[in-house]
RNA sequence: GUCCCGUUCGUCUAGCGGCCUAGGACACCGCCCUUUCACGGCGGCGACACGGGUUCGAUUCCCGUACGGGACGCCA
């Protein structure tokens, strides 16, 4: 049987990069065995979902280049299917109305509430088969719900044994029915239920492996319980490891903000082919060690058994800009853009210059050459796209800044500086042609002529043309930025 | 509280009984290259949580302890 797989969000924010490993290793999975990557929105709480939510996950998907398979699935449109499954199993006689009033909860600290109230529980000993309406009659029942009583309903599971699945990344899983809840499987509003609707969907969509993060572990049992009542057959599980903020607590919005949202590595430039390599890597590894891996790559290596199952910290300094997220994700991004093919970085840089207004349509005509060669000088110390149109600046446009530190360093500490920057201004508009060989021979030539050291007009240069301290060969920049910028910025002048 | 899962350098990880004086990557430090900063090259720092077994031999297998994580809803 050929493999189906899905990813399976709910709409209720962004695209969580833990989310977004889990569709990664959906979608490797489809590819590597040739199978089927489906995607379902579980928008079934329709007081959180939004569609903008819904829309971010596919642009998303989009980005890190998850390419899903058949139509997109609405986990709300199977509501009257899910329904109709478990009045199929009160029919049946596998589960049963519970007239016990809805409880009202108070949104805020559900968890905390829930887990206070388990532990009571457990202190208790309260049985979880304790429901009075577990056994209540057929008929005592249907008179009931005629009568207009509200109920939800919930699964009768069994009273001895247990569930079992082997699980492709934690092992043979056993969990006693003792410690499962007769679960909701409808509210008494008539609103089917996660568990419920996730193993309807799934049976419906003819998914063969379910790949997931690992706090789903004990849906599993529950899962496996349904699958069971409903005589389907039960998938093949791996459960994922998941993916820890630096104090090793859960990622969330609430606590680590955009740093957890995979649209901020979008909007901050990362390069997509970059995250993707890195969000593989959390968790798995490949069998060669070689870290550096192209989609095809990672499609050829891929494997289940490679997936790690110690939980993984995710490093990222709250209050270092340049050290925002996690090291090794940035230096990836670096190292993909100082090595991937030119082409296909050009079209970043445009969409990164154009949202910054640094885009010229010429760049794109008769400066497309320049424009390359200019972006290729540059890359090779840039960590994300958006040190194009920031540190990059000066290489495109007119309006920059100066660095403070670098006019000191540069221009300041030597008084004649201004003087023989203005002699190299002459030099340099005598030479002919004008690249960086000849400016280098000019430069050199004026520096023995004036009897200062090069360095000293190098480093002065550098900063007049580019108001930085740091960058490419000086003699490339003055060939990158021609003979009138160059001439022009080394008369320009700044008071120091 | 109960159940489940986990524990190798600071971080991501390799290791599936001897190849391990534990390998790689990121970060950090040093040297080389370079009159800038990177890249690159070379080198350094740095880990098997602890205690018991099993075995001729344990990072690898078993048990326990500690620590960490997850789950426990008429949320998903």
């Amino acid at each position: 049987m050929s493999v189906r797989v899905r990813f399976a969000p709910s709409p209720t924010g962004y695209l969580h990069i833990g989310a977004a490993r889990s569709a990664l290793f959906n979608w490797l999975y489809a590819r590597k065995t040739g199978g089927k990557f489906l995607l379902r929105i579980e928008d079934t709480d329709l007081q959180r979902s939004t569609e903008e939510s819904t829309r971010s996950i596919i642009e998303g998907l989009e980005w890190l280049g998850l390419d899903y398979d058949e139509d997109l699935v609405f986990q709300s449109a199977n509501a009257p299917q899910h329904r109709a499954a478990a009045n199929r199993l009160l029919e049946e006689g596998k589960a049963y109305r519970d007239f016990i009033p809805k409880e009202q909860r108070d949104d805020k600290q559900v968890k905390q509430t829930i887990a206070e109230r388990a532990r009571a529980n457990t202190m208790e000993g309260v049985d979880q088969r304790s429901n009075p309406f577990r056994e209540l009659s057929k008929e005592e029942s249907d008179r009931r719900a005629a009568a207009g009583e509200p109920f939800a309903i919930r699964l009768k599971v069994p009273t001895h044994g247990q569930t079992r699945f082997d699980d492709i990344v934690y092992g043979p899983q056993e969990r006693s029915y003792a410690e499962i809840e007769d679960l909701v499987l409808l509210r008494s509003d008539g609103h089917p239920l996660y568990n419920l609707s996730v193993v309807i969907d799934d049976i419906s969509m003819g998914i063969t492996h379910v790949i997931r993060g690992q706090d789903h572990l004990t849906n599993t049992h529950k899962q496996v319980l349904l699958y069971e009542a409903l005589g389907a057959k039960v998938p093949q599980f791996a459960h994922l490891p998941l993916i820890l903020a630096p104090n090793k607590g859960k990622l969330s919005k609430r606590k680590h903000g955009e740093v957890v949202s995979l649209t901020t590595y979008r909007d901050r430039g990362f390069v997509p082919a970059a995250f993707r390599n890195f969000l593989a890597l959390l968790g798995w590894s490949p069998p060669e060690g070689k870290e550096i891996l192209s989609k095809e790559e990672l499609v050829q290596y891929f494997s289940l058994e490679g997936i790690g199952r110690a939980n993984a910290i995710f490093n990222f300094h709250e209050n270092d800009p340049r050290r925002w997220t996690d090291d090794k994700a940035l230096w990836m991004n670096a190292e993909y853009i100082r090595t991937m093919p030119l082409h296909e970085l050009l079209p970043m840089v445009k969409a990164e210059f154009r949202a910054n207004k640094l885009w010229r349509e010429e760049y794109d005509d008769e400066d497309r050459e320049w424009f390359s060669k200019t972006v290729d000088l540059i890359r090779q110390r840039y960590f994300t796209l958006k040190d194009f149109s920031s540190q990059g600046r000066a290489y495109f446009s007119d309006d920059f800044d100066f660095d403070e530190a670098a006019v000191n360093k540069n221009l300041r500490k030597e008084p004649q500086l201004r003087e023989l920057l203005n002699g190299l201004a002459d030099k340099l508009e005598t030479v002919e042609p004008f690249n960086a060989e000849t400016a280098e021979a000019a430069l050199r030539g004026f520096a023995d002529q004036a009897g200062v050291k090069a360095g000293l007009l190098i480093n002065g240069s550098r900063t007049m043309l580019t108001g930085q301290a740091v960058g490419p060969s000086m003699f490339e920049i003055f060939e990158v930025l021609g003979r009138d910028r160059s001439v022009q910025r080394l008369r320009s002048g700044l008071p120091w």
